[in-house]
DNA sequence: AAACCTTTGAAGTGC
DNA sequence: GCACTTCAAAGGTTT
């Protein structure tokens, strides 16, 4: 039960409380997007993004990486989950090796034009595994279905990580390590309260990198949207959690942050 | 099997 | 410009 791990999570929660006092958090970054001033052809230039965090054992260059058949490259499994993530750096030093693990465009994958290798990044991932139709069937599709049968097996193009989730990517494994929970949503809590707890400087490096992995991600796919990916995901009815408004912010499921983080009422006083 | 849950932030849509 | 929606990750849970 979510509830169950919910409040066994509070108990965490509870040694990282956020800052007193409402408004005390941390604002976000103002937008530090800015789509027109990014560069829209030529190579990119992934240089920045590897000497922006210093490292005591500094990440290859791309092409060198691209080269050397080194041990952070899984060159047979298509799932490089493991790699696409920020190494176990602690708080204070971002992880080198964010970039070029998590930038498609140096893991040579499909998708990236002038690239014959075929190394697959986790921001382009290939459509559902199903079964493709058999040819029996194929006269009988109309060239609508057809075009859109095509569109769906392009592969997928993913969202660049914002702050949060590169932050969520590099401390789940720490907390899940603390808390021996493994539920994402319980875990997920946990680590929304300690964003908040993080310094403006600490956050200010997350959304840097953040802002990095944005711009290099334009530079290699100028004509994507976000909007690409709208709709792909079927979500069945939302209405049930539309009632329960609060007033407050409504996530992407209609439900209010603010009111699923309260703690749970009923925790024996022991434990706080 | 696939959506849900849960978080924040970026970006898209609609008015 | 504002409010709202969708999707990024993750893995156990639910449908």
């Amino acid at each position: 039960m979510y509830k169950d791990t919910v409040y066994s999570a509070f108990n965490l929660l509870m040694h990282y409380p956020p800052p007193s006092g409402a408004g005390q958090h941390p604002q976000p970054q103002p937008p530090l997007h800015n789509k027109a001033s990014q560069p829209t052809h030529g190579v990119p230039q992934l240089s920045p993004l590897y000497e922006h965090f210093s490292s005591p054992h500094p990440t290859p260059a791309p092409a060198d990486i691209s080269q050397k058949q080194g041990v952070h490259r899984p060159l047979q499994t298509p799932d490089l989950s493991g790699f696409y993530s920020l190494t176990s750096g602690s708080m204070g030093q971002l992880p080198h090796t964010v970039s070029w693990f998590t930038h498609p465009s140096l893991m040579l994958g499909s998708g990236v034009p002038g690239h014959p290798a075929a190394i697959p990044h986790p921001a382009i991932v290939p459509p559902s595994g199903k079964q493709e139709l058999q040819p029996y069937d194929r006269t009988l599709k109309t060239q609508a279905e057809s075009k859109a049968e095509k569109e769906a097996k392009k592969p997928t193009i993913k969202k660049p990580l914002n702050a949060f989730m590169l932050y969520m990517k590099e401390m789940r494994a720490k907390v899940i390590a603390e808390c021996t929970l493994k539920e994402s949503a319980a875990i997920n809590q946990i680590l929304g309260r300690r964003w908040h707890a993080l310094s403006r400087e600490e956050q200010a490096k997350y959304y840097e990198l953040a802002r990095k992995e944005r711009q290099l991600h334009m530079q290699l796919y100028p004509g994507w949207s976000a909007r690409d990916n709208y709709g792909k995901k079927k979500r069945r009815s939302r209405e049930k959690h539309q009632e329960s408004n609060t007033g407050g912010k409504r996530n992407a499921f209609g439900t209010y942050p603010e009111k699923a983080a309260a703690p749970a009422p009923f925790l024996p006083m022991t434990v706080l």
